[in-house]
Parts: structure tokens; sequence; C-alpha cells
DNA sequence: TATTGTTATACTCTATAACTATA
DNA sequence: TATAGTTATAGAGTATAACAATA
């Protein structure tokens, strides 16, 4: 009689990435969730044009992957916030040009310093070297799909 | 003037982290969804008790770190579909020993044959040695928080 | 009083289709 | 016709409190 070899839950990595996301963004999301009221979709439309500076809704739809309807929410929670503001495009008045107002920028610069906290914390029993390659292999499974979010 | 050392989002660990697990979990997800109508809890329910054998709720609460009216809501799934059965104890009748029916066990070999697949495909494009850390770095990060869900 | 498990409820997240306006 | 963005809606996921039954 055969036997299937086990099945190995916890090794089985799609687990193995849920569980360690939820537990790397726990700390987070409650920071920013309690300091400023925002939501996932938020906080990363919010890190998107602090980083890169302006955008159009479009442009952070395709470098975060998320789909447009979610980002059009998450950009008038964000105005609602006075966090950013609406600029027209001159060229295409489809086009909203997004960026980041004063207090949308002290907002990322508190939140980006809380991110750094808490990335310390989660990367303090790894070796360097570990961490680099972590980091790649990743980024490696995430643009396997590219796909609509 | 002195400039705040640039955030890079791409590099942010709980960032990587979830868009790393949605890519991984995407393909697996579909299947057990559209060939068994399977919810996420309730295909990591039927998995515990595929790897692991008869288990109460309880025990499985703290195996996966899944909150008790998550399972609660899942095992009642399963019983419906015939996946599994209740079976009261004994010694204390507030638990209740669940095991998989032969259909369940049928179809947890089929998933489980299913998820290998899956990761096979993941893991095409790392190095063994890559996956091995990976695995353990995940499994680090993972239970740096155990807290409810 | 504490524990196992259920039910109710509300809120967040995701996915899709239909729509407006501009091009 | 196609594109940028919005609105509506439903289904999935998460969190909490209140509850019943048993210990």
């Amino acid at each position: 009689m055969t036997r299937p070899a086990p099945f190995h839950l916890p090794h089985f990595l799609p687990y193995l990435l849920n569980q360690a996301a939820e537990a790397a963004s726990q700390g987070f999301q409650e920071y920013y969730r309690t300091r400023y009221g925002m939501l996932r979709t938020e906080w990363r439309v919010l890190f998107h044009l602090g980083c890169y500076g302006t955008l159009s809704a479009k442009e952070i739809c395709e470098k975060a992957a998320i789909h447009k309807t979610k980002v059009s929410r998450a950009v008038a929670a964000l105005e609602n916030k006075r966090l950013l503001t609406r600029g027209a495009l001159a060229e295409d008045r489809r086009v909203e040009q997004l960026d980041l107002t004063a207090k949308g920028q002290a907002v990322f610069e508190d939140l980006s310093a809380a991110a750094e906290r808490f990335e310390a914390e989660l990367v303090d029993g790894l070796a360097p070297d570990d961490l680099d390659r972590l980091r790649d292999n990743l980024l490696h499974l995430a643009n396997l799909r590219t796909g609509p979010r």
C-alpha cells in the first residue's frame, strides 16, 4: 500500500508568507490606524506620494499593483483629511496630479520614521546577509504574478 | 539643512511580505475556491485535520493562530459539505473532536497535491539553499508576534 | 468563575460592473 | 472607441462582545 508523502503545512510557502506578513504588519498597522485613522490603502497611497513625489492615480495603481477603485477611495479619504490635493493637468483633463500637502508631508515623515522603527525590530534577529537575500527572494515571489489588485 | 534619509517603500518588509504573500497565494486560492467552493479559513482547518489528525477546535485555534469564531464558522461550513464530523469527548463534553470524513480526506489529498504543485512553481527560481533560509526567516518573523487571529 | 464553542454585529478588504468625463 | 477616475454593490476577511453549555 502506498502512502502519499505527508504534507507539512508549516512549510507551505503561501501559508508561511501570510503568517509572516500578518505578524510583520501588525505593529505598523496599529500605529497608522490609531494615530491617523488611516486604512491600509491610504497609507500606501500616502507613501507613494511621499517617496516618489507628484503622481496620478493611475501611476499609483501601476506602481503599487492596487486596483483603481481602491486608489480612488483612498485618494478621496486623504483629501478629506487634507493630506493631499488634486491638481488639473493642462494637457489631459482626465488626469489628476496628486500632491501631498504640508500636513500630508508631515504625516508621511512621522509614519516613515515609525516604519523604520518597526522594521528595525523585525530585522533585529536576522543576519544582515540573510536580510538582503530575504528581500530579493520576496521581491522575486511578488513579481511572479503582476495582476490587478 | 538636514534632509531625512529617503524612505524606500519597496524595501519595507511589511509591504514586501504582503505583496509576496498575495502573489504566492493567488493560484492555490483560485484552485480551492473554484474546485471546492472553500474559503481561506476552511482550507486551513481542513489541512490541520489532514496533517495532524483528530483535533478540537481549540487546538486548531492554537496551532494556526486563528480566532475561535473563525474556526467555528469554518467547521460548520466543512460539516455542511460533509468533509468533517464532530464527535463528543466523554471526559469533557464542552470539547468536540473533529475528524475528516472519507470525502474530507480525499479533498485534502487533492488539495495538498495541488499545493505541492503550486509551491514547486513558486520555488522554481530560487536556489535550494535560499529556500531553506527563506523558510527559516519567515518562520522567525511569523513567531515574533503570537496573538489572536 | 473559567473554558469551549456559537451567534450577532460592525467594519475592513477585495472584486466587478456600470457610470461620467474627457480624449 | 478608449482612457482616467468614480460610484454601487456584493462577497470575503477581521475583530469584538455577548451568549449557552459545561466544567
